[in-house]
DNA sequence: CCTCTTATTGAAAACGATTTCCACTATCAA
DNA sequence: TTGATAGTGGAAATCGTTTTCAATAAGAGG
């Protein structure tokens, strides 16, 4: 099993004990898989990758193991029309760079951008503070995805 | 069959025509009650209100015909997360004010909001352009959407 | 290092939203 | 009015995800 830069167990085994939770086999390798790829995995290609290494891993504690990354929060969870949910891991022990989403309505390629992501920042979280207040919501997080057509499917359509 | 504010056909029936579309019932009345409602509804949701009027439209045809009303823009599909697709006109006559959504990720509750929405159009817009330019996408649409717990769910969690 | 509690697991079955199939129907251009 | 065909509805199929339940293994305590 990878353990991370060698210096230790990976950084988040601590946040499993500390929820109670056991740090298995298939919980590391599942988190392994997530921290090695840059890609929107489904849980199918999650389950595919990791069964080449455990064989023995199933495809339900590969649900149940990403649902439980998800709430835990290293884990983000989003949908891009094509009825699958995608997983990427929220971040590393250095940090994965925040970014947002650009989906092709036609053939459902994802490109991850970052630019202009510190002015959306700013602005975030000025209307985060502002929404809070008025609607009494304890807001934790927020999703932004730009829709369109890649250059490979503009002239098709 | 409504007629709108009953001076003419109802503004969609160009956009149907000049796609080559038929004007059926089913479309009709799918559209009236989404042009009722500001609530946000699932295809289930849609069929119970059409099915009271016009019993023998079917399901099948509900959803197909959000599919066509999302693909040609009268109609927004959104994920609030509890793996059913929820529908909402893009815009009616008069135009339905811009917003965004606020999702309590533990009761599932949805709020539209419309603050900073001036804020937000100037930053988008110039994302956008940014955007397209950079990825070679025209752009047609954005998501924008906050998670939190609502003032409800904020103790029991 | 062993033991016990119980969280976790895997396989199969269940689930549920959405899609497909196909024969029948209704729209609307001519 | 009529004909070509887009549109329809009901049943069955699909498929991502969840549930069930007996078997397994993590890790606290001895």
């Amino acid at each position: 099993m990878p353990r991370g830069n060698g210096f230790g167990p990976p950084w988040w085994h601590g946040r499993f004990r500390g929820c109670g939770y056991r740090v298995t086999v298939p919980r590391q390798a599942i988190l392994d898989v997530l921290s090695r790829t840059s890609k929107h995995l489904s849980a199918e290609d999650v389950y595919i990758t990791v069964h080449k290494i455990y064989p023995n891993v199933g495809l339900t504690t590969v649900y149940r193991t990403l649902e439980l990354l998800v709430e835990m929060g290293l884990v983000f969870r989003f949908d891009f029309g094509d009825n699958r949910a995608r997983y990427e891991l929220a971040m590393g022990p250095k940090g994965i760079m925040h970014h947002h989403h650009l989906v092709c309505t036609n053939c459902g390629r994802v490109v991850d951008y970052t630019d202009f992501i510190d002015e959306e920042k700013e602005l975030l979280s000025r209307t985060e503070e502002g929404l809070a207040k008025k609607y009494h919501f304890t807001i934790s997080n927020h999703l932004i995805q730009f829709y369109g057509l890649c250059d490979k499917c503009e002239g098709k359509k």
